[in-house]
DNA sequence: ATTCATATTATGTGCATACATAAATTCAAG
DNA sequence: CTTGAATTTATGTATGCACATAATATGAAT
């Protein structure tokens, strides 16, 4: 029997696949260089090359220069998760999206927002409260400020028109950031501008956004009740 | 003046994001073609495709045939997320994971998690509920069913000794499946076993774990308070 | 046995070339 | 004006080759 040829990456991603999922080739076992693949499958080694890069993205397998191409022992669950700016989060779930900007003021932060800005003790920023909508129901409630050293036009911009989150994506491209995720109660404030219960488990995402190292916007996002993120593996 | 020339893909990938970021390259605009940027950078089209094809991966280009290649209009905040098994998530914070087994029994799940195992009306499954600690304090409470058509051997697991987290992702390797992030109040067990106050914003992680497009286990995760997701753009 | 330089090896990347494929465009037929 | 076939074009992918690089393995010198 001879092995059909592999002659496209995605067909050896497969059956690589395939091996690990079948025992064939067991979690933290070497599997065979990127030349004799290539011989085996009857395919070039850029071929094979391309295929296990994948992979290795994907978190199945583990590769090191000389040292070769081992499986996985322990993968974590890997998932792409994708942000979409909110009007795009509500208009996906078929809802008309809304925007009120509720609060806007320069002044000077409190001591944690303040550090993770790099703000000068004093120094002011932009900040915004606001309410994004999805059919007229209380959809996030966004708590923003925006260090004005990184983007001093957002001084100008207008924000109860424009929705800063949407404002931010198209005059500061190509920012990096971190983001937590986590659970809190709603406030008193927040409830009442959320329509619960003070004290209802809401879903929080905080960011803090970086363009070319300088932080430009840290922002909290209290979700209304039920809010569920969702992604695949 | 001549450019320099740009002959790694990883040099075309940064030059091509500071045209973005400087404005140069508008979001929305089409760029050059891989030919003609390869003429300028004084490389390959291969190097040019490998670098813009990352950046489309990374969601920053927008790539088609014919139609050529454009700056992303809106991008999406794009993270990566990698959940890491539970007891390597305990050991990343430097504590000491525990893992206590609450309950088992095989039994009928209820009919959503019946529905999301694709089981038939009273068919039964694993069930397993524990406690993992972190330095002895309540870190995750697991609630998991285990579907037995899909991994029969799951009913001589001695899960009392080894956590089904763990004897899973080894026994299943490879799998896909969907995640759910929300945040829901501590019901009066759920307190009681957590340390917390019923009715606590608790951070839950729902998940769905297929192989082969096979329903193999429902779980749902509760972190104690305080629990925070991190991830990076 | 230990140390350090050297050889070896598997992956990482680049290039020139060729052909495949999707999709926009053109243009002819009705 | 509409429909649909043919053309064009930019990306997608495969190949053979070459060299770079990291890290292990080897072996000589102390």
């Amino acid at each position: 029997m001879t092995a059909p040829r592999l002659q496209s990456w995605t067909a050896i991603v497969e059956e690589v696949t395939r091996r690990i999922a079948s025992g064939d080739w067991a979690p933290g076992a070497l599997i065979p260089n990127e030349a004799d693949l290539a011989a085996e499958f009857g395919c070039s080694r850029t071929t094979v090359n391309r295929a296990l890069r994948d992979l290795a993205d994907k978190g199945v397998l583990d590769r090191r220069r000389k040292a070769g191409t081992r499986v996985r022992d322990l993968p974590d669950s890997r998932a792409r998760l994708d942000i979409p700016i909110v009007r795009k989060q509500v208009e996906r779930r078929g809802a008309q999206h809304g925007y009120h900007l509720l609060h806007r003021d320069h002044s000077a932060p409190p001591p944690a927002i303040a550090a993770q800005l790099e703000l000068e003790a004093g120094q002011k920023a932009l900040h915004l409260t606001s309410l994004h909508t999805a059919d007229g129901q209380p959809f996030v409630l966004e708590d923003r400020w925006i260090s004005t050293l990184a983007v001093p036009d957002a001084l100008q911009a207008d924000f109860a028109a424009c929705n800063a989150n949407e404002w931010l994506v198209q005059n500061v491209p190509l920012s990096t950031g971190e983001i937590g995720l986590s659970a809190a109660p709603a406030g008193a404030e927040e409830a009442e501008v959320l329509g619960c219960a003070p004290g209802t488990a809401l879903f929080r995402q905080d960011r803090l956004t970086r363009n070319a190292g300088m932080p430009v916007t840290a922002v909290t996002m209290l979700f209304a009740p039920g809010y569920r993120m969702r992604l695949d593996l």
